[in-house]
DNA sequence: ACAAGAGACCGAACAACCTTCGGCCTCATT
DNA sequence: AATGAGGCCGAAGGTTGTTCGGTCTCTTGT
């Protein structure tokens, strides 16, 4: 995991879809270079997947909450529960008052009630505290520098 | 936007690298028209954009914190100081008791203080609370059913 | 009812690309 | 100094992207 690495990583970031001819054009190598570059950062698990960013909104989600979820007992193995929920997009263990943040997407308000009510149902929850999004400001894949020397 | 649109884009958000025949097959359609769908999802916007799904680990952030921010005045229009920091990942504008709410990564909890202490030199900031994430249980994309019906 | 037009699909063809391979170079090891 | 591993380049062939003409099905307007 050198610089052209965290170049090509960045590159894939902003554009999944250019030729191995420009990628390696743009860290400085070869199209059969690049190419080997990233089937082993595949292979490695550094590129987990490359995937279609949809907007939420295209697909009839127009509300975002964040809801932290209060429990009775140890929610460590529940992910498959949270999972089950598809308005579900993200589930966290957190430190803290709370057991668990999820990320909410709905349709609607009413909608985002229904999950709610759903979160309930699950086995030790005993309450919930929801955040509505106003306006989101930016969304962002994780940037391949700044991460690297912590000191 | 019919269900051959949503199909596709849970074909594309699983794996947009298989090829359009692949894909016109997974929706019953043949590859030109296939192709012609998704060239109409791209250009409508509701493709924002195919990307790599990058390790944050693999990059070093081993660490993944909320953190909500206290203003004095209005922050809507404060995305680029926000955006400045590349160890946030998200930013949004929220109902409830803060204004802002940040999803930050870093290498270390000592990174994740400097990155509170430059949210706190933003202008009109005048508090933070930092919720740290233990585990995730997942992270994953909008699903593309699961929106339609509110009931 | 019927003609006209738009939109969507199919199948095929060509250009572009992915993928692999042999050969070369560099560096670390012995 | 010899050896082996790892990484790179350039080229070749099989696969895929992209475009286009033709057909079909709806919708619109008279």
């Amino acid at each position: 995991m050198d610089h052209i690495d965290r170049a090509l990583l960045e590159q894939l970031q902003q554009d999944a879809t250019q030729s191995y001819a420009a990628l390696g054009q743009a860290v400085g190598l070869s199209t059969g270079a690049a190419h080997e570059r990233v089937r082993k950062l595949r292979e490695h698990g550094a590129i987990r997947r490359t995937t279609a960013d949809v907007d939420p909104s295209a697909l009839g989600y127009g509300v975002l909450a964040y809801v932290t979820v209060d429990s009775t007992r140890w929610m460590g193995d529940t992910a498959p529960e949270f999972a089950a929920l598809p308005e579900i997009v993200e589930a966290h263990i957190i430190a803290g008052n709370a057991s668990v943040l999820v990320k909410v997407r709905t349709a609607s308000t009413e909608q985002l009630q229904d999950v709610l009510r759903r979160i309930h149902a699950i086995d030790g929850v005993n309450g919930t505290r929801a955040t509505i999004v106003l306006e989101s400001l930016f969304e962002r894949p994780a940037s391949p520098y700044g991460a690297g020397a912590a000191g």
